[in-house]
DNA sequence: ACCTGAACACCGTTCAAGT
DNA sequence: ACCTGAACACCGTTCAAGT
């Protein structure tokens, strides 16, 4: 936790708003934004925030279009379209668990699609040129959205709770028949296994 | 929203404070549940309630187990394995989405997996008959109580925001060279369609 | 064993008043 | 144009005191 300004002749800007706040977030999480602390962290009463933005919500809103904004493109490659597609979902996977807890508040605010504008671009492209279009080329865009979303906002809540196990081994009987199931369940999630996986079968259904 | 009750005879007991926070969150939602509401709602002072369950995180807790032990089995069909398999996920995806409050909770906690113990030793069975077991059969479960979750964190995450497009027109070039795909991409998010889609592919991979 | 009110340290937000 | 303090209606939680 920086120590808040104390004093300050410059006036406030709505950029820095947004930018403490987002500070706030990415170095704690969104429980620590609150219209006092930021204030606080900006030397300012707290009454002189609500004049840039708002209120918390229409803060938020500026939360998200600054993530949007920064996103933009992603470097990918591979020889075969459908390894430049894996290439293509496993960066904007990485590039979105940099910010995990703003693609939480993109998702409740139903800016998930804006989020992955240049994505979709790409995508298309790289289908079209496997002669996927039309309606199928956005049944596939919408699913490879949909994982790579929900690999990260899972991933992302899991990881504030106890290391999430996919089994209870005590749920199970001591005598059950397949006790390497029983051991393999127990273990940690590993994510980017389970995204891969995902990603990989989806790729079977959707790429000729 | 009921009216709260008046005064009461009955000592309070700790089920009646989970059944009446259960009946706040699936009313409203989450936000709803304060330990005051609750109070009033239950005719007692809020201090009360700390008396019989700890306090609020304690309170979720006992939502989350009172969630597990409810959720039980699930009825499931089909002539093959993979059919038992589709129905199987299809079905408890319909069972969480009954509570989608909750098991974002349980998400946040890390009792994801006991939530879906029961469907785990279902799936093991099934697994079992086209000889998936051991690690093959763990990979599977995992894969599966993933895509299950994620589908209703994912969707009920959205529909609390503006109905949720995958993609914006406004960001495609006007000229572009696919206007079915731009027209496919911004009707709404067809959630279950997602769903079977990801879960087929998934099985061609994990089932024999 | 169970309940109570008072108190504390927080929230977001509005408003009238300042420069 | 920008900032301020006071005030309001909320939170969760603790504690000493009641029966």
């Amino acid at each position: 936790m920086t120590s808040a300004t104390a004093v300050r002749d410059q006036p406030v800007t709505r950029d820095e708003v947004v930018d403490t706040a987002l500070r706030l977030i990415e170095e704690n999480d969104i429980s620590a934004l609150t219209m006092r602390r930021l204030a606080a962290e900006l030397g300012t009463a707290v009454t002189s925030i609500y004049w840039h933005v708002g209120n918390r919500d229409a803060l938020l809103d500026l939360l998200v279009e600054r993530l949007i904004s920064d996103l933009g493109n992603v470097r990918y490659a591979g020889r075969t379209p459908r390894a430049r597609i894996t290439s293509l979902a496993r960066q904007w996977r990485l590039r979105l668990w940099e910010h995990p807890h703003l693609i939480a508040i993109a998702h409740e605010r139903g800016r998930i699609a804006a989020m992955f504008a240049p994505m979709q671009q790409a995508l298309a492209g790289e289908l079209a040129q496997v002669g996927v279009t039309g309606t199928k080329a956005a049944t596939a865009i919408g699913a490879l959205q949909f994982h790579i979303a929900a690999s990260v906002v899972m991933e992302r809540t899991a990881s504030r709770g106890p290391s999430a196990m996919v089994g209870d081994p005590a749920a199970w009987p001591a005598s059950y028949g397949d006790p390497a199931l029983v051991a393999a369940l127990s273990a940690p999630v590993d994510y980017p296994a389970v995204f891969d996986l995902g990603l990989s079968a989806l790729l079977d259904r959707l790429v000729p």
